[in-house]
RNA sequence: GGAGAGGUGACCGAGUUGGCUUAAGGUGCACGCCUGCUAAGCGUGUGUGGGGGCAACUUCACCGAGGGUUCGAAUCCCUCCCUCUCCGCCA
């Protein structure tokens, strides 16, 4: 959520940043309902202050022995005229806070402008398409009956639910512990695990909702989700919370099941474990201090990158343009790994700053230097999603005769395996 | 799921026959005084958010959340949420 103030000096930045984000908010509408709120909250004030004023006369005439009726008639009718303004400024204000709910972040100046993900900009690729001496197969017909099972869970739940069996599960974990590992001993994160399932305000906080509901399974008998990343439970860890010195800046990663519904996204990036409804990830979440959040985000990739390099798989990094850039951020990278047997860079990793977007949703908020109360900002970004690279790691790393080889870092988790 | 207790400021903790409480008192914290140093002591200050004002300042709201009663609500009524204890169920 933005500031209505920030929205109020610079209506026509807020307005271009929309469109930019081919988004829809009012804001006009906003201005005007702005402009009506404080009027009223004026006029309130102003009533409330004297009715205040008057009543505490009433026991002093009464202490006096003196006749109070007729002052406690007149405050009747200010009682009445503070109860209709009020509610007038109630209606507004939920008015207002709704139409604030669905106006997008604006994009950092350093972003490209876009219609969408093709106007993404490379920074940078890190080691080279493997070549083969052989036709590389694609994580389906490598592992699909092996390593992975699709035809069964679709059986116990539908399609785009995923199995992993045998070795691959082992595999699987290896990753989940391998990037927890990384990040907890060589990038100083603290590790944490929190609820899968969350409620209507904490997936407000994120920014999740009131937009993305079509997106998220929704528990209706308790009006609960179930989380579509781990950003979502942690983020808003400290919502409603004044950070103390040692919370700020705060570094955490969380390993999570994510659920997504994927609304809208039918036959796109359908094959195997390309897109599913649920599948896991490490995701690394941090609490920063304004000035310093652009740095955060940069170490935030270098984090992520970390483990690509460790695993040997070639990737790339792009800046998303602002038509794909999501509803909260200001500025996302992602990170995108090469699948040979698919042909295809798959995104693995989005690292994004939100600056104090959530943080004002969610109201976290710290003490500057000068002791002055202000919010926080927030990033966060996978490291890693598991699924695809699940993928590129074995198409990767397959071998001539079907076999898989195991990259260093990732022995030690596989009982020692050079290969599987 | 059943029964009971409770949710007050950074923290502890009064206040629940509605009105000198602008939320007592304490702790902590900050500044000052005192002081050989430290401690103790003394004094002052110490929340968040909104509105108005160039500013000093002023005003409103907030005692779990939301409604209601009243001239006036931390205090009374209703609904909901959360925490704790016991019972039941259970990995």
């Amino acid at each position: 959520m933005l500031d209505v103030r920030f929205i109020r000096d610079n209506a026509a930045l807020v307005k271009e940043a929309v469109h930019n984000k081919n988004e829809k908010a009012d804001i006009d509408r906003i201005l005007e309902l702005d402009a009506q709120k404080r009027k009223l909250q004026f006029d309130y004030d102003t009533k409330r202050a004297e009715q205040n004023r008057v009543s505490k006369q009433v026991p002093i005439l009464k202490k006096q022995g003196l006749d109070a009726s007729g002052l406690i008639a007149e405050m009747q009718k200010i009682a009445a005229e503070v109860k209709a303004i009020g509610q007038t400024l109630g209606e507004i204000t939920a008015q207002l806070d709704a139409a604030l709910l669905v106006v997008p972040n604006v994009p950092h100046p350093s972003v490209p402008i876009g219609r969408d993900e093709s106007d993404n900009e490379l920074v940078h690729e890190w080691g080279e398409k493997r070549k083969f001496d052989f036709v590389p197969k694609d994580h389906l017909a490598l592992a699909d009956g092996k390593l992975l099972d699709f035809k069964r869970p679709a059986k116990l739940t539908g399609s785009g639910f995923a199995g992993y069996t045998g070795v691959g599960a082992l595999l699987e974990r290896a990753l989940i512990n391998f990037m927890l590992d990384f990040h907890v001993q060589k990038h100083g994160y603290n590790e944490i695990s929190l609820p899968y399932i969350v409620s209507r305000t904490t997936m407000t906080g994120t920014g999740q909702l009131p937009k993305l509901e079509d997106d998220m399974y929704h528990i209706s008998e308790d009006d609960l989700f179930l989380i579509p990343t781990a950003e979502v439970p942690v983020t808003n860890y400290y919502a409603n919370e004044i950070l103390k010195n040692d919370q700020i800046p705060q570094k955490f990663v969380a390993y999570s099941p994510c659920f997504r519904r994927e609304a809208g996204s039918y036959g796109k990036d359908t094959k195997g474990l390309q897109r599913l409804h649920q599948f896991n990830k490490v995701e690394m979440v941090r609490f920063s201090e304004p000035d310093v959040s652009y740095d955060v985000l940069e170490e935030m990739v270098r984090d992520a990158e970390d483990l690509l390099q460790a695993l040997e798989l070639h990737y790339r990094v792009v800046t998303l343009a602002t038509g794909d850039l999501s509803f909260a951020s200001a500025k996302t990278y992602d990170l995108e790994v090469w699948a040979p047997g698919t042909g295809r860079y798959l995104e693995v990793s989005s690292v994004s700053n939100f600056e104090a977007f959530q943080a004002r949703r969610a109201n976290i908020r710290y003490r500057d230097a000068n002791d002055k109360v202000s919010y926080v900002h927030t990033l966060n970004g996978s490291g890693l999603a598991t699924p695809r690279t699940f993928i590129a790691l074995i198409e990767t790393w397959q071998n001539a005769d079907g076999s898989i080889s195991i990259p260093e870092a990732l022995r030690p988790y596989l009982y020692g395996m050079e290969q599987i």
